[in-house]
DNA sequence: TAACCATCCTGTTAGC
DNA sequence: TGCTAACAGGATGGTT
């Protein structure tokens, strides 16, 4: 599933090729794809074509390529969204699940486009206005609610201490709300966790302020880890641009590992559901306080 | 206002 | 062999 390693390896391999391209072709197969865009604002296509694209940013979970002329095209991949650079020759109808083409034209490459592949259509492209955030960020109107990731230079810690201090939510549903901290999704939450050793329903104003930061701290290591791994992937539900899988999964400690022994203590994972999805832990390291 | 939950979707797999 | 149900989960809007 992508989550921030696996976005930004994406937005990594999309830059070189996109920065200063620009659009000559648009062709949407599947109007699920761009469910993110405000139609009445014109043609997802129409609106496209023709425009010079900057270098890509990305916020927690958001991509989005800013335009020349104070638009962005957003993406989102949702969990089965890819991006992939292709040939400008090569046919959309040859692999599955292609949902959107981007033909480009670069003034230093040849022509390419950009396929937007999505098995299960949670994904999404959109034109969308770039709007002034805070600290003067100009991000798309869609991402100015999101929180900036714990990858952000910006990132205010005390700001996400103080806001753990003040839910009485599990611990988990915090990490997964993209207002309060971005760019986390299931596995990393589980791994953040299992790492400092924190219960998944721990309500988060429990939580010691050396607790918080201990784990805040374990959420920035294991998001590092997966970038420089290439990001997590199971199957070939998350690749890079040019279609290749991340060694995450390896290294994984509790997601996906029910039954398999904790590599600290050796007793056996265990997989609860929790918020319509699963929750790995170790029911020694990791208890309920 | 905070907290929580249903909903969207499709390929895979388990169970019958 | 073929059918059906369960499952995976990010974001969001609605309900409590």
């Amino acid at each position: 599933m992508p989550e921030l390693p696996e976005v930004e390896v994406v937005r990594l391999g999309l830059a070189p090729a996109v920065t200063g391209a620009v659009v000559t072709a648009v062709d949407v197969f599947d109007e699920r794809a761009i469910t993110r865009h405000d139609r009445a604002r014109g043609s997802f296509a129409d609106r496209l074509l023709g425009r010079r694209m900057l270098a890509p940013k990305r916020r927690g979970k958001f991509l989005w390529i800013p335009l020349d002329d104070g638009e962005a095209l957003l993406a989102h991949l949702g969990m089965t969204g890819q991006l992939l650079l292709r040939e400008s020759w090569a046919r959309p109808q040859d692999e599955p699940h292609v949902r959107v083409r981007v033909e480009l034209t670069h003034p230093s490459l040849h022509e390419l486009a950009v396929f937007f592949r999505d098995q299960r259509t949670f994904g999404s492209l959109a034109l969308d206005e770039l709007t002034a955030a805070d600290a003067g960020d100009l991000v798309p109107g869609q991402v100015a609610h999101i929180a900036r990731d714990p990858l952000d230079p910006l990132c205010d810690d005390s700001a996400f201490l103080v806001a753990l201090t003040r839910k009485s939510s599990a611990i988990k549903r915090v990490l997964l709300d993209q207002r309060a901290i971005s760019g986390i999704g299931n596995i990393y939450a589980d791994e953040a966790l299992w790492a400092a050793r924190i219960h998944p329903e721990q309500p988060a104003n429990t939580l010691s302020r050396a607790k918080a930061k201990l784990l805040l701290a374990e959420i920035r290591l294991v998001l590092a880890k997966a970038l420089t791994e290439g990001g997590t992937s199971f199957d070939s539900q998350y690749v890079n641009v040019n279609g290749q899988a991340g060694y995450f999964a390896h290294s994984l400690n509790a997601y996906g590992r029910e039954g398999a022994p904790c590599p600290r203590c050796g007793t056996p994972i265990v997989r609860v559901s929790f918020m319509n999805r699963s929750s790995h832990f170790c029911p020694r390291d990791q208890r309920l306080r």
